[in-house]
DNA sequence: AACACAATCAACCGCAAGAAC
DNA sequence: TGTTCTTGCGGTTGATTGTGT
């Protein structure tokens, strides 16, 4: 059984928005709301558009505080973080940077970022081009014979196996107790009692994830994941055989991580890894707080913990 | 100047989840 | 309790603009 549309797309306008309708709108919602009905919104504006596009357009362009424009280093190290973190979750992302919408995050993202980490320095397993990357990211080898990964899940692999190389280039494949430095086992997975101030963030979606970033303040990053309704903690069992966590070679390789992620981002000449954190303007990536826990770039979520199965199966099944 | 290709971004689409009935 | 409606999300598309040849 099909789904009944949510409007009539014969009578329904598409394209871009004139500035007569967005005047219309915009004059309606600040003057009377929503009405909790975006569906009704256009038939009692007089406006031919789709309930689902005027609350696109409310959101993305016309509401209140929208910032426009380029992104400063502090989004682009926020995005990429919580991007590695937690993946393609932009409402979550976005909500993290004021004025920013899901749409211009992912964007953002797909365009620029993706390309500048992605693209930079690849020296790739093999042939190296874009083609072959393109191959990886969609799960696909040339024997055709590996489960198919999510193009998220790749994404966050390739990136992170991609920081370990210029990290480390003597680690090929299969050395596996370079794998994962990235990963540190969360032993104090605090649920963040405080949500993002983001106004937007009140779907049940965005609130199974609590993010907390206090990057701003040179403070550590953390994210947190948590079950829908807040109360169970999720577990910090070692993940599967052989992923066991890296010990001590954990916080430099984070700092080190950071190091390369400045440079690919912004081209900084960055060589000592003492000299990164306060770089940038204050730009903390993957900071930790000293003397306590490492923040995690591979958080325990069951994203997460998806993925590093999935790590796992690409690494050892090389 | 003209064309081809790439990059960008606004808008659309379909799905999933919660609310309402 | 089951069904329908609405919202919100992430992925994708396509028009426009920029750049290279």
């Amino acid at each position: 059984m099909g789904r009944a549309p949510c409007c009539d797309k014969a009578t329904v306008k598409r394209g871009p928005w004139s500035p007569e309708e967005d005047a219309m709108l915009k004059a309606y919602i600040e003057e009377r709301g929503t009405g909790n009905n975006w569906i009704a919104l256009p038939h009692k504006i007089g406006l031919k558009r789709c309930g689902k596009s005027c609350r696109l357009r409310w959101l993305n362009y016309l509401r209140p505080n929208i910032k426009h424009g380029d992104f400063t280093p502090e989004e682009d190290s926020t995005i990429c973080k919580l991007y590695i973190s937690i993946g393609s979750r932009w409402s979550i992302i976005a909500a993290q940077l004021p004025g920013r919408t899901d749409n211009d995050v992912k964007n953002y993202w797909n365009t620029k970022l993706k390309k500048r980490l992605l693209g930079g320095r690849r020296k790739d397993r093999g042939a190296g081009t874009q083609q072959h990357r393109q191959g990886e990211l969609d799960g696909a080898n040339n024997d055709g014979e590996q489960q198919p990964l999510s193009a998220s899940a790749m994404e966050r692999i390739q990136l992170c196996m991609q920081l370990q190389e210029m990290q480390n280039p003597l680690s090929s494949i299969g050395n596996h107790n370079n794998s994962l430095h990235l990963w540190q086992p969360s032993s104090h997975h605090q649920v963040a009692a405080t949500h993002s101030n983001n106004s937007n963030s009140n779907s049940s979606r965005s609130s199974s994830f609590d993010v907390t970033v206090a990057a701003e303040q040179g403070q550590s990053s953390s994210l947190n994941g948590q079950h829908l309704g807040g109360q169970q903690q999720m577990e910090t069992a070692a993940p599967a055989d052989g992923l066991a966590s890296p010990s001590s070679a954990g916080n430099s390789n984070i700092v080190t991580i950071e190091a390369e992620l400045q440079e690919l981002l912004y081209s900084a000449t960055t060589t000592t890894t003492d000299s990164v954190v306060t770089q940038q303007g204050g730009v903390d990536w993957w900071s930790y707080d000293q003397g306590k826990s490492p923040v995690n770039c591979w958080d325990f979520t069951p994203e997460t913990s998806s993925v590093l199965q999935d790590y796992a199966a690409v690494v050892y099944d090389m």
